[in-house]
DNA sequence: TATAAAATTTAGACAAGTCTAAAAATATAT
DNA sequence: ATATATTTTTAGACTTGTCTAAATTTTATA
């Protein structure tokens, strides 16, 4: 149906799209996937003949809901392959991204659907981030940054805007992880550092780091 | 390090090399990949520069002990993803081969490794095949075909010689798996055809079917 | 608004992997 | 042993996906 080629620009025009919700650069793919423009506009048009985006020149791309579709099964996909390797397989959370990149473009439409059942209809993958379900649909969570919590104010732990390696293993290093729940007991008007309770532990974090982490806090809907 | 068509290549000449036992032609390996003996003689030549295997014109190829280790890696991450799909996800063994033959291509050591050990180390694949270790090497298991037991022997059916999935799925109807101990109750002279007994029921086998099935027969060492 | 800068597209090239058709080497048969 | 058949290799072409360099369009600036 799609080569490798094709579904990781799915993908990325995706993700683009998701952040600014119009029409999608070629330079801005170009950047996202580390590749030249020239290239980009080759599989654009190609892309467009399948008709899973909509191509103007010199304007961008949109993807159809043929191609939003497709893009979604695929992250689908690449999250569900982040899930096993981290619950089943011993991989922590900063090591699983390049296998997944693999194992995603790996087709078979009972496979997705039985690990799917296997790992027992998970939500988010290890990073927090919502798995799309078999049609495509993304159940969008409430969430917020840590940094704008409140004193007093609790949570649980959904995400992770940076996900870097680095940090990754900054959190892990303190024994924060996805699930935790995390209370404000005091806020630092001068710094915006925090001191939050997790594990019936009190740790102190600097804004830099509450700016990156993500909460669900469904009293704040 | 290697594309999916040069594993895909040197899998195939490892399962002809398996057969012959001396140097494989361009034409057995065309025949066994489905493809034109000009490509094979192409792909050979670039195999042979990276001296996966030693490359004689118009006699053959013979893989070194560098291509037997990287063609045994293949074929064991074939069979654990095929464990894999039979044991975690409800595959029927006839169903997981054309997925399997995607998967053996991810890379990714610690994967690997964490499979084996996530599905308890196994031995063979669904099919009986044995499942190369992680420096390559096949436990060689003594085996004969179920025609060639006599009256009264028995041993344990483990593995096809014939693995599409019409054969399979007989073995499916008649409740034969492997792992079952077969023992051998009457041979019929005329037509070669055998009656046995498995599961305490008895069964009646043409000659067709018991030179399919494998047979670990320790007595016959 | 004319011009410079930036973004985008086109044109042409290249590598990997495959194919067809023709040439060369090897094997077989009379 | 010589003619014929088969196997293998070579030569040239095609596809996919990429690239560089040049041309074109759009955007920003003075």
């Amino acid at each position: 149906m799609f080569s490798s080629s094709e579904e990781n620009y799915l993908k990325a025009i995706y993700h683009v799209q998701q952040q600014s919700m119009s029409w999608v650069s070629t330079n801005a793919i170009a950047k996202k996937l580390d590749t030249k423009a020239s290239s980009v506009t080759d599989m654009i048009q190609k892309l467009s003949d399948k008709e899973v985006l909509a191509y103007q020149k010199y304007k961008g791309v949109q993807l159809t809901s043929e191609g939003k579709k497709t893009a979604a099964s695929i992250i689908r996909k690449h999250r569900l392959w982040e899930v096993f390797l981290v619950e089943k397989l011993n991989f922590s959370w900063d090591e699983v991204h390049e296998v997944a990149e693999q194992l995603e473009h790996i087709a078979s439409k009972k496979m997705i659907d039985e690990l799917d059942a296997f790992l027992g209809y998970p939500t988010r993958d290890p990073h927090g981030d919502p798995i799309p379900d078999k049609e495509g649909n993304i159940k969008v969570h409430h969430r917020v940054l840590l940094s704008n919590l409140e004193e007093g104010q609790s949570g649980v732990c959904i995400g992770v805007k940076d996900s870097s390696a680095a940090f990754l293993q900054y959190l892990d290093k303190h024994h924060i992880a996805l699930g935790d729940t995390i209370t404000v007991t005091h806020k630092e008007a001068f710094d915006q550092s925090m001191t939050v309770q997790i594990h019936k532990k009190s740790l102190q974090l600097s804004h830099k780091i509450t700016t990156n982490i993500y909460i669900e806090n469904n009293e704040l809907i």
